[in-house]
DNA sequence: TGACATACATACAAGCATGTAGGTAAAGTA
DNA sequence: TACTTTACCTACATGCTTGTATGTATGTCA
């Protein structure tokens, strides 16, 4: 078979990305073997072990990639209300759910992250990355938490750590629940209600 | 070597559901081998396949016997305070987060099932057990917020399944977050004030 | 246009993990 | 006490997955 072009190169390891998102999303991680992936992807491990070290280098370019439209819309939304913050963050939290229903890419990546991967300490492990992104995400919600303190949105008795990891654990749980049964409960209906509910305890707090 | 008595056999067989739940929470479901668990235990994977059929058949056996004690003690303040159904959830909610911290049974289960095991779709798996289990758990839980809502502890234009969906994300993602990085912050002091909150979130509902 | 680098495919070796078949010695039982 | 069953252990066959080494045909650049 013949060599590709470069533009072709990046093509195919773009489709591995997309299959190993999928297959992992399906059948797990530690299920799904890399030439599951590139038969796939319709090449075989040859050039899975051409664009990636081995499966866990795999994994964390698999991180990279699904973590950007996240980003990108959280940034939009910091420029949208720069002097509201308790409003920026109940947006993004909506964001992240509704995401999650609509977004192929950000269901799979959310399945795979609460329901389709084991988190164990190991040399080259990928659960050190993922404490890492989780601790920058709970310090951004933990700073808008502080100016929504600072801007009065919020009564100072509130402690913005306290609210921030409480503001996660909501949205994962939810996350959780919905990926493991969706017809548990209608997310796109009731996203915004549990986020504001959430906000209607933090504020008539004590 | 020499055959055991009927109570020997017994022992074997919960040491080795212990060792099975001690290494599933250290070094995951997939990445642990029946041999793991038998040399864990001091035993060949002989006594494994005597005692279970295969790992999903031990797996399974490990859910029945570390529920107990959460349903145990949930049966318990039940009888304690049987006309105070919100103060029953809000004991109920708080106890899971507590043994979680403090009950090493608890707090390896919870890691198994949030951290260290991958939900998938296959014949014989236990993601089906799982799901059944859950929704017990939630019907249980639906059923006490109707009984609050009828009791006038809470106003009847709270959903009780809508409540109930919310309580058990909040657990489950706080254990989650916990779980995956216990010094983010102490389980023990604010597990009772985030619960408090989302009460207090409910209670103010619109 | 030739030489080198690239983007894979193919082939091979090696290590596990699983399942199972057969052995064994003591416990249980009549 | 003799026979059967139990509670394992040992050994083996099998399949799978990984990693790597090598082949190869083509893009790419001087």
């Amino acid at each position: 078979m013949a060599r590709k072009t470069k533009e072709e190169a990046q093509l195919t390891r773009s489709l591995l990305l997309d299959a190993a998102e999928r297959l992992f999303s399906e059948r797990g991680v530690a299920r799904t073997t890399l030439n599951d992936i590139a038969s796939a992807a319709g090449v075989t491990r040859g050039a899975v072990y051409w664009h990636f070290q081995n499966k866990t280098d795999l994994i964390h370019a698999l991180w990279d990639q699904a973590v950007l439209p996240l980003e990108a819309s959280f940034e939009e939304l910091l420029q949208t209300m720069p002097n509201d913050p308790l409003g920026r963050l109940r947006a993004k939290a909506i964001t992240v759910l509704n995401e999650v229903v609509h977004n192929d890419r950000t269901r799979n990546f959310m399945s795979i992250v609460l329901l389709k991967c084991e988190y164990v300490e190991e040399a080259g492990g990928w659960r050190e990355g993922y404490l890492t992104k989780r601790a920058e995400c709970l310090t951004e919600i933990t700073g808008d938490f502080k100016q929504a303190i600072e801007l009065g949105q919020l009564t100072d008795s509130v402690d913005p750590q306290f609210a921030a990891v409480g503001l996660f654990s909501i949205i994962d749980g939810l996350c959780f629940h919905w990926l493991m049964n969706p017809s548990l409960f209608s997310m796109e209906k009731q996203a915004q209600k549990y986020i504001d509910t959430y906000f209607a305890g933090l504020a008539s707090a004590g």
